[in-house]
DNA sequence: CACTTCTTTCAGAAAATACCGAAAATACAG
DNA sequence: CTGTATTTTCGGTATTTTCTGAAAGAAGTG
């Protein structure tokens, strides 16, 4: 089937980046079609205009339903089942970086967690451990954040984004020291203890940034 | 070369993670092995250590080099490259950062870019380019704030990190919200779908005011 | 249940990618 | 320039991943 060229590129890129974006090509070129549709397509529709295996077509769709990026539909009267996007793009980042995090992060995390709690043989291992440690707590870190940040409405969140850096100048930071919470304003429940354990000796300065 | 288990279960769990993460088994191997090691290695080193060719090895450090993810370091009355990885793991996040910005992000927005200028020669093109418009302004949106956040010091970024959702009381919302409002134009571009009140507001491109 | 409609599984072909080893290139010391 | 240490290039092979087509499976319907 053929497809306005405009639409064709989307879809061709889609299709060529998909090997960097973790996906394959089928998966990347059913996604792009499906989100520039508004209507749900159904399965033989998209092996029409793509062109591709009926077989491959199945899979890419489960894969994607997998990741939560495409939503299944049902239309009356007729038994196929419709594919369709998410309407919400945010909705698509969240799926997006949830399937990230199940598929690059958590695996590592697991076996970090694992490894640091090895009783240490040697003086070498001792240190690598120190090393995976400090992994551990920042990755645990950054997803600890993200998932907090998730809960903030999109709407308000899209106001922070904006406001970029400007963000940090609400907070009124002061030193490391352990004398900074005594005179906050809003202290009363703030403080999470648990949290405040983890710190991050190592992680305390900026060389340079490109 | 024999390596502690410790070590050796971490060196091949980022060859396994490799693929996963966009770079190969070569690859995640020699740099879980530079990251562990303090003392910087050269290359024949790390082939006596992993067991891979020495060129697999000398593409996998050039690969690295080209991420920023290693750094190449020269001992005095030693002619050999010696390569290390950086101290700091928050550099790393951002080289890493930086490394699929360009290899993930760039490439799309580019071409987005371009799609959206050209002239739509139907409805359905023009429906396409607005898909593709809404896109542009998202991944736009998120570049300009990642390349802020970059800008913030280390030490002050963990903090607002740890304080996760907590930052965003800290912004008096209702009150700007309306000089949002007002500053943007058409508010809804498409009807309302009644049935969540989470709608996707107001996302336009960003002037960097940097 | 037999029929229809639609989806999933699976073995293997095809394509893409990773890896190796030999040879060429580079850099430098005397 | 010659010799030595080191890195890079490159063609070919092995491995992995993607994609397909045929066949089996599943889910209504009458």
């Amino acid at each position: 089937m053929q497809l306005p060229p405009l639409i064709q590129d989307f879809v061709m890129h889609f299709g060529e980046m998909g090997s960097r974006w973790g996906i394959n090509r089928t998966v990347g070129q059913i996604y792009a079609l499906l989100y520039l549709k508004d209507e749900p397509l159904n399965a033989d529709e998209i092996v029409t205009t793509l062109g591709f295996a009926r077989s491959s077509v199945a899979a890419g769709l489960k894969e994607l339903l997998g990741m939560n990026l495409v939503m299944l539909r049902h239309l009356p009267d007729d038994r196929k089942d419709y594919y369709t996007t998410h309407q919400n793009l945010w909705d698509m980042i969240h799926s997006l970086i949830e399937a990230r995090r199940k598929r690059e992060i958590e695996p590592t995390l697991q076996m970090l967690h694992t490894a640091v709690q090895q009783k240490p043989t040697s003086i070498e291992e001792q240190h690598a451990q120190k090393k995976m440690q400090e992994m551990y707590e920042l990755m645990h870190m950054l997803t600890t954040w993200y998932q907090e940040m998730q809960q903030i409405e999109t709407e308000r969140l899209i106001h922070l984004m904006k406001m970029g850096a400007k963000v940090y100048n609400l907070y009124p930071f002061k030193q490391t020291r352990k004398t900074q919470e005594t005179r906050e304003k809003g202290q009363a429940k703030e403080e999470t203890p648990e949290e405040k354990d983890r710190t991050y000796p190592h992680i305390n300065t900026i060389e340079e940034t490109s």
